[in-house]
RNA sequence: GGAGAGGUGGCUGAGUGGUCGAAAGCGCUUGACUCGAAAUCAAGUGUGCUCGAAAGGGUACCGUGGGUUCGAAUCCCACCCUCUCCGCCA
């Protein structure tokens, strides 16, 4: 959410975001709507006033001169009842308007409608040489017993997967590595966070209300979230941060849970888009100071990168174009890897920063040195998502003779080097 | 799932219809005292919206949302959450 402030104070700049984002606004009627909020707010709070003076008056006076002071207020708030019911209906649609207005994304980004007009930053590595025709994940993943899909649709539904034997050791020994990465070196501070989670924090975060399609709910009005950064921001809802604690950076692991609504057909093979899988997250908050959230952006992209050097993944980073940024993202790297059978990259994390649409949703403020509350800024970026990175570990370490290298980092968690074959 | 208790400011905790944005204590800030500190004393110390250049004013907020009333932290209804006991359970 944006402060309504600025919006009233930088129209031209919002709207162009809006734009550049290719979101629909009806700016010109959340100014309108936000007038007659202010005009009924003054005239309410008059009569709030008279209301309030009266009373007291009533209290004083005895007998008769009470009761007719009784009989005049009763008239007076004759009136109040419409003004209050007409605040109640204009209030609902301020609210649901500004819950629609984008955060207005950065100077860098570039133009575009969807993910083709992504700007690649800069690449790692090589793309991997074969000598023969490399396979999708899924064939090979099959071929070699390290996954079973078929079950996996007659346990599990449509997307449904198994892992065994070799394949559930690779998705642990991975678990296992990016949790020594984070927990023991970069200063992060590990976070297991819920994904049953109430309505208000995926508000906050900002993948409600126009997100319902792709969440799961629970006959008690719960959703499942989709990545730990939802409850991991949750977690400070409504709280005022000591200035000392920031910048808090979180390493939240939680299950993760999506719909896929409106991607049937997409990826329908294997375990790149599934409905259930594992997320390990960056969530950062921060001072509310642009260059600081701009500098953890860089750290925690950096840090993502990282792994996927130590995997020995070839990779790009991308700048994610205005069409392809979410409502509240001012910025967002993705990171892709190479996958040989598509002879393309396919993204594997994805950073953002927010600066503080997340947290003015979410009321998660700090008091800074001159005593003044700020609503602090908020970041976030994949660590590590299981089982997708399988997909191109699994491709671009195949071999002329069907079976799959095991990357040399992991070797000592997966306990073989060559997945598919007997130790 | 059943029974009971309860949600008040940064914290503890008083307040059962009116002058209560809310006692008291703690904490915090500033000042006095002091070489300095502690102790002591004095003053101050919530947030949102809104009017105002500012000083300051108005209004709302005692879990949330409704209701009763001239007037609600206080009464009524619904919901949410916490705690205790029972049941179930990794």
């Amino acid at each position: 959410m944006l402060d309504i402030k600025f919006i009233r104070e930088n129209l031209d700049v919002v709207k162009a975001g809006a734009a550049k984002k290719h979101i629909a606004v009806d700016l010109e009627r959340l100014i309108a709507v936000d007038e007659e909020r202010k005009r009924l707010r003054q005239e309410l709070d008059a009569k709030k006033a008279e209301q309030n003076r009266r009373s007291n008056e009533i209290q004083i006076a005895k007998d008769l001169e009470r009761e007719k002071l009784i009989e005049q207020m009763q008239h007076l708030k004759a009136g109040m009842a419409e003004s209050e019911d007409r605040l109640k209906e204009v209030m609902v649609e301020w609210q649901t308007l500004m819950l629609t207005i984008p955060n207005v994304p950065d100077m860098s980004v570039p133009d575009g409608e969807s993910d083709e007009q992504n700007l690649e930053a800069r690449t790692w590595g090589e793309k991997p040489a074969f000598s023969f025709t490399p396979k999708p994940h899924h064939e090979l993943m099959t071929a070699l017993g390290l996954a079973d899909f078929e079950r996996g649709a007659k346990v599990a539904g449509f997307r449904g997967y198994f892992l065994r034997g070799d394949g559930a050791r690779l998705l642990m020994a991975l678990r296992r590595f990016v949790e020594d990465r984070f927990m023991n070196r970069e200063g992060f501070e590990p976070m297991f966070a819920p994904s049953l989670v109430r309505r208000e924090a995926f508000i906050g975060t900002g993948y409600l209300p126009q997100g319902e399609e792709d969440l799961y709910k629970t006959q008690n009005g719960e959703y499942l979230a989709g990545t730990a950064e939802v409850a991991t921001m949750g977690y400070f809802m409504n709280e005022v941060i000591d200035q000392s604690m920031l910048p808090l950076k979180f390493f939240a692991y939680s299950p993760c849970f999506r719909r896929e609504a409106g991607s049937h057909g997409k990826d329908e093979k294997g375990v790149f888009r599934v409905h259930e899988f594992e997320k390990y997250e960056q969530v950062v908050l921060c001072e509310a100071d642009h260059a600081t959230s701009v500098q953890l952006h860089e750290e925690i992209t950096a840090n993502s990168e990282k792994l996927l050097q130590e995997l020995g993944l070839h990779y790009r980073v991308v700048v994610n174009c205005g069409g392809d940024l979410g409502l509240g993202q001012v910025k967002k790297y993705d990171l892709e890897a190479w996958m040989p059978s598509e002879n393309r990259y396919r993204e594997t994390h994805s950073a953002s920063y927010f600066h503080d649409f997340q947290t003015r949703r979410l009321n998660i403020r700090y008091r800074d040195s001159g005593g003044i509350l700020r609503y602090a800024h908020s970041l976030n970026n994949t660590a590590l998502a299981i089982p997708r990175i399988l997909t191109q570990i699994v491709e671009n370490y195949q071999k002329a003779d069907g079976t799959v290298k095991v990357p040399p980092v992991l070797v000592p968690h997966v306990g073989k080097d060559t997945l598919g074959v007997a130790r």
